[in-house]
DNA sequence: AACATTATGGCAATCGTTTGAAAGGTGATG
DNA sequence: CATCACCTTTCAAACGATTGCCATAATGTT
């Protein structure tokens, strides 16, 4: 959809030079910020003793400490962050790479990590890859410097080599996977048990009477992508009903085509009589699809799909959903990194939390 | 929604702990990052000169800028941010403050922003206010002491006094409002034509027969809500409709109430035959409600609401929606605060940029 | 040949904060 | 009175990169 919007309001663009009504306030025009020198200069101290004042140490008295607090405040001092990171060797900040926030996954996982950074103090920085791995790959490299004190991570639908993401856990970065993990990386994974709910999503339409159920997915390489695949086969295999390759059906990542593709498949002599989406983004091809071809919902066709879409429930009919615990995971996410953050020798290696997903059963699969 | 996952899950997190399977691959261990000094040792230079080469000066030939450039892609050198942030001064990094990332109109507003300062290659650190007040002002505060060149910020519900902001940008950090600005700091806005989409919306509800629109929102402070409120009213006054104020209903922020409010609304003697939601989340409650009391959209109650939804298309039936252009309005204000960042005295004070949405017109209108 | 100019690279200060070591002061103890 | 312990504060060296100015050599100009 979003081409539309982007096609419509180059045209429209409209510049307007608003009057100015009020006047501006001034408030303490300090454009040169307080620096510990100048609370120190005020204060009579040295820069050491107004630092370690601030930082509370035991080798300042009480006294001091409190004259220095007090100025501090009265001058509205904030630190340099990055003189202190930088003698520090640390940024309190984390990085959050992503390949999109256009689904409601991603949103709810960012809304997880940014809750529990606030509460530990942290700063995210968050990066998009666009789903391209060229991309992830510069982002990954400029974590080598110090900038962030460790990663969170979602891959690129492209990511098929994880080098990049070995050379910053090798130079000293905790990462913690999330969703969309590389298997054959050593560290921290949060993930859903992809496996068990696409399982049990296809059994579902099976004991539906079912037998020709399709998959639909978007990306070959991602290792979710495979387990919900692997998940669907094995429903399949364990209920006597043999795969056909031609009902799994690869789509674009970018939603253009795949309205054409899934009503291909509609079209097809052996039709299916259920689709699995195996992403969010299908569901609006996959609903307008079935509409304009005239196929009923659950009718003719049933329909269960992975998503965290709250609309779900008011979709006509109904959507059976899978539905991963997005919030739970960002907060996990973050929840572990910050524990390698915070001990010391904390190893990530062996860590790995599977939070289960909820199936969903509403109309569109009765 | 959110809270039956939080409950769930609570109960059902699951703690697995993955056997090792694939060695791990050392390539490249180098904890002690390489800095401009180990390369100016390696290469017999001074730090100076290797800087300079670095930042292709003219004060250094052109073959030992080859010789630098060599060794420094060798080993993979990358310059520590926070040294050059805290020398230079700038921090090549933005912030952007926003409510929440539930809403699908930020997580398309991200997209905007990210897009734009990849391409400048600036950095972006996110703030969620979760619509509290007390968190954007001490978010704000911080921005005082250079973690970031420019702030990007769309205020919380809560705020209806800007010291904050206004402080911030007298400390010399240019601030571009976006969707939900403060009208009375004299900075960068960019905005959408709320006025006149909701007096669009509103019109086109009476020229389908409505007389008793009630208009649904959250927020009482939010100027956007104020803004859509008086199209509402303005369309109303335009056609001889009197305005009933007990048809313009308050929420909650906090989506829980909302089915319960909305259900009260529909029961009351005057019930009205269109609701305005001005507000994405409003809608999975009405559509909810109105099923709920069978009561038929669009036959007994009309609905237009203000969302970014995909869905919206495949919703029972088809929401007419008024849609921000979210996607441009994030890239736009990436761009202004980009101008204000490029050029020296650029002034933001009287800019600002009015991105038109657009009325959908769709089954539940019609 | 004397001087001016350009090309190249180094020196050292700087950004603001932190921190180990040293220094100054007090009081107590042998 | 010397010694020790302790409390408080200052000194100074980092952290890594940048940059104005200076030094040297090489080249050009008269």
């Amino acid at each position: 959809m979003m081409f539309i919007y982007e096609t419509v309001f180059a045209q429209k663009l409209t510049f307007t030079w608003l009057q100015a009504l009020k006047r501006f306030k001034p408030c303490h025009i300090n454009m040169s910020n307080t620096t510990i020198k100048i609370l120190a200069k005020e204060l009579n101290l040295s820069v050491a003793s107004v630092s370690k004042a601030l930082r509370d140490s035991h080798e300042i008295s009480k006294e001091t400490k409190e004259k220095v607090l007090a100025l501090a405040r009265k001058l509205n001092y904030v630190p340099n962050p990055y003189a202190s990171s930088l003698r520090k060797r640390k940024s309190k900040t984390i990085a959050v790479v992503l390949p999109e926030v256009a689904d409601s996954f991603f949103s709810l996982a960012i809304n997880g990590i940014e809750s529990v950074a606030q509460d530990k103090g942290y700063h995210v920085l968050i990066y998009l890859t666009h789903e391209s791995f060229a991309r992830e790959e510069a982002i990954l490299n400029e974590f080598k410097s110090g900038r962030v004190d460790g990663i969170l991570i979602s891959v690129s639908s492209e990511t098929n080599n994880s080098d990049h993401i070995t050379q910053v856990i090798a130079s000293g970065k905790p990462v913690v996977f999330f969703d969309r993990v590389c298997d054959d990386v050593e560290t921290a994974k949060i993930i859903t048990d992809d496996m068990e709910s696409s399982y049990k999503a296809t059994s579902h339409l099976i004991q539906n009477g079912c037998k020709n159920i399709a998959y639909i997915y978007t990306s070959r390489s991602l290792s979710i992508n495979n387990k919900r695949l692997e998940g669907y086969k094995k429903a399949l295999a364990d209920h006597d009903i043999t795969i056909q390759e031609d009902l799994i059906v690869l789509c674009d990542s970018n939603t253009t085509g795949n309205y054409d593709i899934i009503k291909k498949l509609l079209k097809k002599k052996n039709r299916p009589d259920a689709l699995i989406a195996c992403v969010e983004k299908l569901t609006t091809p996959i609903y307008l699809a079935c509409r304009d071809l005239k196929l009923s919902i659950p009718g003719k066709i049933k329909v269960i799909s992975f998503t965290n879409l709250q609309a779900a429930l008011i979709l006509s009919p109904a959507l059976t959903t899978v539905t991963q615990p997005a919030f739970e995971m960002g907060k996990m996410a973050a929840t572990v990194l910050f524990k390698a953050l915070e001990k010391k020798n904390y190893s990530l290696k062996k860590e790995t939390v599977i939070i289960p997903s909820v199936l969903n059963i509403r109309q569109s699969a009765t």
